[in-house]
DNA sequence: CATGAATGAGCATTCATTCAT
DNA sequence: GATGAATGAATGCTCATTCAT
């Protein structure tokens, strides 16, 4: 059974906030237990270190769209629209929780945090997803003659890079053109091209 | 006229190799100048701080793409074109030298150290001119009807996604390989679509 | 009457392992209750504080070797067998329990607590006794001409350091040879020589 | 050539008194900073740690009583006479710098420092050099038929006891009665009796 | 009695920067 | 210019103790 500890949700929330605003290496955790209303020996109840709180983090994400990946598979849909789904779930989980979305993209590129098994496995898994996808759409004709391993990593640098320009430059972009903008792009770029 | 230091230009190259491998607040000053092989104290002699070192490093590529582009616009090929060799610059220079490009793709992406005027101007005017390119291509029919700024920033995106892939795995991508999807990708998806 | 608490003597138990072990300053109230299998916080319903477990235990230890020495006085023995069956006496427990033996042995040196009056009873009384032992002996002539209360000093020390020496080296030395040595040697030592 | 770092000395100066009044746990480097009249930070600029101010001290004062022996050997005195002025030695050092001489008897007893190579050296060191003395001193029949390398240790113990007593006793006994008693207690012990 | 999450002062150590040499 | 010892605020983390349950 499932232990829900208030505290540590407070810790994890105001833990993503910071990362979000500062980044993993200006985030103290004297400023994570200021933020979460708590005193900092506080958080080392809950997590082991200050690593743990960020491993916690993805490890988390990573599940949540691992099953959602999971979940499309039993979905009669093309395996074009499982990908639009995951990127219309990615936007939505983006706009409900800009601070998150930015906190994954901005960590999972931290060079010194590589080791973390949660991000290793966001960084590396979900390409991986990727790829089956393109490969099953490159078998069912879906899509153009194209590599799907490498396509798989450009579509996920792409949504890295267009998440990371949106939380950047914040309310510069419109959040809902630049997502229609990128699946029109990704559409033209993969897609079975006679008659588009 | 320019005085070129000799000593100068081991600093920045020992700070790009430095920050390229660890990031730049796991980079100590101490670790700069055993790299450059002079006393910390020397650092301050050219520089006014740690951060004017990457201020410095930003400054001149961005000044180099800035010339790049610029020449291009009096070479009479076609805006695609024009696109196409600035990704031949930038592969060229991430081969010639990695750590640099990795530096510039990942620094930027730093939210504690986008105050530094030349970050800020790697993030936001190069996507300017890669907007102006699709404009003019746009008019020019050569690519088809898309929104050019949002295009351009995916573009931009998509670029420093892809680099920093490359940079983080490593020898586990084929650069060539890399390239050739990239282009074809680019061309799929933003190309007039009738004759692909 | 006294009211044996199982807890309470968990609480101890663990201690002393732990003492032994670690140090009292590397000791932490958490280690004391995984290893005696309560929470942190029984510790401090039978103990107002770390210190006072040791308190406690030095207590104890003390009134033992008092009460050992009184019985002593009782019988009819001569000083210098008085002072060998107290040898003989700390020597097996010593044997039966030498996490314990080190533990007074080496806190007992430990200046920043001092202030404990079980350890200061320890460090002070003891020798007071070995003393009393010694000026008897001195007057019956069992032993040669000395002064009683350095020797009692030196034989203490001496115990002390060999101690130490026992559980600090464990099983490099032979228990049982040292305990022989250390005998003849305060034999020799103190007893009355025909002509030295 | 060897440089003299007063800063250095200031350090080891001040740890040795903090290390004498407190303990190692309970010397903080902030003291040590306070008490040498400098930063903390400086003290990293000397010592790669707090533990490593340790090890000097003890390298130090171990390559000292190494360097007596060592020189001892050449002399023309005899063997007993060698311990004796080794003893002489000791208690000369102890009274020119007390505070030294109680951390190398407290700190040596240390559990959780045992890892110091230093402080290693000096515990097992020591007694093998008093060992050898009293092999020699054994073949010419200087002494009484004894275990060598156990009446080694139990000599080393009683100097470290006797020590600590005196150090922690302070003023309350008298040095040179001590010492004294100290010197005819081991003559007593150790020496060729003629028939005990 | 027993629990263990919460506390926060305190710890060893780091590091960009200064400045006398 | 070049040096590197000195600085001290700041960091991640610890731990004896408390107290509501």
């Amino acid at each position: 059974m499932e232990v829900i500890s208030i505290t540590k949700e407070q810790i994890v929330d105001a833990t993503i906030e910071l990362l979000a605003e500062k980044g993993y290496f200006q985030t103290t955790t004297r400023m994570i237990s200021q933020k979460a209303g708590i005193a900092v020996g506080t958080i080392y109840t809950h997590f082991p270190s200050k690593e743990a709180i960020l491993e916690e983090i993805f490890q988390r994400e990573f599940t949540k769209r691992e099953e959602f990946l999971s979940l499309q598979e039993s979905e009669d849909i093309s395996h074009l629209q499982q990908f639009h789904e995951f990127l219309e779930y990615h936007f939505t989980e983006l706009r409900k929780h800009p601070a998150l979305a930015t906190v994954l993209i901005r960590e999972s590129s931290n060079p010194e945090i590589q080791h973390l098994a949660g991000i290793h496995k966001f960084i590396h898994q979900l390409p991986k997803f990727f790829t089956e996808i393109l490969q099953r759409a490159s078998i069912s004709g879906e899509i153009r003659s194209l590599n799907p391993s490498l396509t798989a990593e450009i579509l996920f640098s792409t949504l890295r890079g267009i998440t990371l320009n949106l939380t950047l430059k914040g309310d510069a972009l419109d959040f809902d053109a630049m997502k229609k903008e990128l699946k029109d792009f990704i559409n033209y770029g993969i897609k079975q091209g006679k008659d588009v």
